[in-house]
DNA sequence: CCCTGATTCGC
DNA sequence: GCGAATCAGG
């Protein structure tokens, strides 16, 4: 693929959208984000700018200065992640709902809380039964740092196992589970849906 | 690990 | 001019 006149218009006409690279290569097709990014360079528009004069009094002669203009407006419009988790349930001392069972998990990392039947938003409730049918259904040795580590079941018994979906950047759980591990304390209190 | 853009440098 | 490889951040 070259860089056709529409091509570039269309990479031109993206990249001031604020798309980023690897979305224009795939919606370009038959080029890598590095290659968005090299054309956008050539370009000159690597400052998503349109003002026009774009001067740059100095470019080159400090190759390890890395100096950065901060320009970023507002790339990811798409995050439904608004309330933030108050009390990080780091401690281990969260033992809720495990119907009647010494759960001694052997394991000494931090593990997750039980899903407790405490008061959690049934809408999330319902998220979480539901994925956890496409859960990979992992066992503590094949946790990654990358799998979501919410336990299901009984650690006493042949029933239990860990989610194991893709976790969600940072989280040690999906998506899923962080939305009833992190509940936002306002919807604790007065929830009536 | 995933992602982002920035830079380099052989082609 | 091109873009893979690499670098630097998040």
């Amino acid at each position: 693929m070259s860089w056709t006149d529409e091509r570039v218009e269309l990479l031109k006409k993206m990249w001031g959208e604020g798309q980023s690279a690897s979305q224009i290569a795939k919606e370009l097709g038959g080029v890598t984000r590095n290659a968005v990014i090299g054309k956008v360079h050539r370009l000159g528009l690597s400052n998503r700018s349109g003002g026009g004069g774009a001067s740059k009094p100095e470019a080159k002669a400090k190759p390890e200065a890395k100096a950065k203009p901060a320009a970023k407006p507002a790339k990811k419009p798409s995050a439904p992640e608004a309330a933030k988790p108050a009390p990080e349930p780091k401690a281990e001392a969260r033992q809720a709902a495990t119907p009647a069972r010494k759960q001694i998990i052997p394991a000494g990392q931090p593990l997750p809380p039980q899903p407790s039947a405490n008061e959690i938003d049934p809408e999330a409730l319902a998220k979480v039964s539901e994925i956890e049918k496409k859960a990979k259904k992992l066992t503590l040795m094949e946790l990654t740092e990358r799998t979501c580590k919410w336990p299901v079941g009984d650690p006493a018994t042949e029933d239990f196992w860990f989610c194991g979906l893709p976790v969600q950047q940072g989280k040690p759980y999906c998506e899923a589970h962080v939305g009833v591990a992190f509940q936002p304390m306002s919807s604790r209190r007065d929830r009536r849906r």
